[in-house]
DNA sequence: GACCTTGGAGAGAGCGCTCCCTGGAATACC
DNA sequence: GGTATTCCAGGGAGCGCTCTCTCCAAGGTC
């Protein structure tokens, strides 16, 4: 806020704008938003009293009137019952390279539209501050990216009417627009690999189990299993953090020696069992294949470099960033789910 | 903003919560400011009407009166001429411990005050984006993160008289609060411990030469050696990602190939240091011995752990965020610093 | 009982903007 | 030439809040 600058001296107002020129105050709001019907010698008048006052309009008394506050939030949310893990929730997100792509793909959407992104990080004790600031109005809309289906966040913003779109399926059916990656599918995809290139005793690291892209990749990875043949699939659940990954391995070969292929719910679990396996000395892929998923740069920067299924996280997080702004525009409500594809990424894991 | 909840409803105003309760706008507004001079009668009355109505302030219409927004924005920028980089700005930043530490760190002392942090990611192309942002009163004051002491946003920010802390001795000297640890002394641990364990051809890889952090640690570690008669220290230099480490110590290594001991200016460089000296064959410690920088989560994370130099990011960031409401809360200008004191974590590496 | 003090509620202005409405000048039409 | 139409600038209301000021009533003082 320039209400402290140094020289004491308040932000110009339009008032003070529309005097230097000589013209009135709408005529300097018209010039400001572009509105077509004034006189292009005024609004050169007009544009040069801008510049030379230093003049930038006043966010909260136009949002006041209008509105608008042309921003929207990307939470990222995580419900009550998981913060006894190992590893801080913001330490987690602010290391998964997740949250950078969706940033990135969010950006490229709303940036040309002038739309400011604020990230807000909203795990547990902060969950009702969070949901303070966006009853306040601070935002137009929010991306929300939940991380369970127990999260009560996109029922609370659907029965405040703030306009929301989901990173994924929601839990429980709601009237929300929510992007998705055909996660059974992925799955399948992975499934299909490790036996085409002939690996028999197949496991896998899921996340965590109250979410359902977990949910979907275990279920999924199972399915395509089942088809051939194999009922019984051995599995551990992860947090998708590097750790879990390790320790989910670990324990899962301890348990089943014989295991010579892994699908791991994300990439960088994967890296977390990649470690775990130099650790027990098998080798990767000739004794075990790993494959994983996301294809993020976690996936580059391992080694062997990750053989993993690839979701197009910015296009999904451009087009949450398309469904908000169309769901700002009008009030109607007509939820929309938008699901992209899947895809193998062949590396060296297997 | 709840001017489109699905029943078409505005959010109740003041007014609205005023007339259930039967009392005037002013009383409400002094309930919900905490003001004591209220009936304590009155005041249960005015808490159901607040209660059944289910109000909430409008931020823009009180902050357009108080001049306050009760959010402070978390900035991340980044100069123009390091956008060519092989990674880009909103991965490395969201994949680096480091930001999550910083925003942890600062949240410990915001929230408690009642005051929100908006992160936002300012590489170039997006620089005036956040600048406008800044100056139509958004926010109440910066915590800022740059990384270069080209970069023209504390200098800005100084200008137009937006309270703002930085998160490092800017690179020009500027009225301006910030905070830090000692560089050149965690350096010095660093060399030091590295010629305690017999070590004598020692190599370092740094940050960023335009970021005044990377400069101290470059030149700590040089300066501490000098004391010993080492006249001459082969350096390479990162950008602070794990690939940057990775490709900075096979170039060191193949100019120089008795190196024995090397100091990285972070952990992230130093664990993709040390694969690359586990992919050229060297054992870590017992050939090399290596030193990062941070104590973050990723020297817990890579094999050997990381002997690395700690800095306290967290309390770090508490203390920005603590400079940073005094400087809101009084225009007083009188800018501060606050170091802190690094210390050397003995792991495995070294 | 007349006066002063004090606690607590209401009235009103105004923060800086948008946007509708009005009105005057310029142009078009009969 | 008079009226209708268009164009474009200005006037004014009002968004929802805070905050000062006013005012009333209750209590205290002599």
């Amino acid at each position: 806020m320039t209400s402290s600058r140094p020289d004491g001296q308040r932000s110009p107002t339009l008032e003070e704008v529309a005097e230097w020129a000589g013209v009135s105050r709408s005529t300097v709001s018209r010039v400001i938003n572009g509105v077509s019907t004034v006189d292009p010698e005024l609004r050169e008048l007009v544009q040069r009293a801008i510049d030379v006052t230093g003049y930038v309009p006043n966010l909260a008394a136009r949002s006041l009137v209008t509105r608008r506050t042309d921003s929207v939030a990307l939470v990222v949310s995580e419900p009550d019952d998981r913060t006894e893990q190992t590893e801080p929730f913001l330490n987690r997100i602010f290391t998964d390279p997740f949250l950078g792509r969706i940033t990135a793909g969010a950006l490229e959407v709303l940036r040309p539209e002038g739309i400011h992104l604020v990230i807000m990080p909203a795990e547990s004790p902060a969950h009702h501050h969070v949901l303070r600031y966006l009853r306040q109005g601070h935002v137009d809309g929010v991306l929300l990216i939940s991380s369970s289906d127990e999260d009560p966040l996109p029922q609370q913003l659907c029965d405040l009417g703030i306009p929301a779109v989901l990173s994924a399926r929601p839990g429980k059916p709601l009237p929300m627009s929510y992007v998705d990656v055909e996660q059974q599918v992925g799955a399948k995809l992975a499934a299909e690999h490790l036996l085409a290139i002939g690996r028999h005793h197949l496991a896998t690291i899921s996340g965590p189990l109250d979410m359902p892209s977990s949910q979907d990749r275990l279920a999924g990875f199972r399915a395509a299993l089942a088809v051939h043949g194999h009922a019984y699939v051995p599995s551990a659940a992860g947090n998708f953090t590097r750790a879990s990954g390790e320790q989910a391995a670990r324990d899962l070969f301890a348990a089943h020696p014989e295991i010579d292929g892994l699908f791991v719910a994300n990439d960088l679990m994967a890296e977390g069992a990649l470690q775990a396996l130099r650790d027990l000395g098998r080798r990767v892929p000739e004794e075990v294949a790993v494959v994983g998923f996301d294809n993020s740069i976690a996936a580059l920067q391992c080694r062997p470099q990750l053989t993993t299924i690839h979701q197009p996280l910015e296009e999904m997080a451009a087009e949450m960033a398309r469904l908000l702004l169309a769901r700002i525009g009008k009030a109607d409500p007509k939820p929309r789910s938008v699901i992209f594809h899947p895809r193998l990424v062949k590396r060296e894991s297997a």
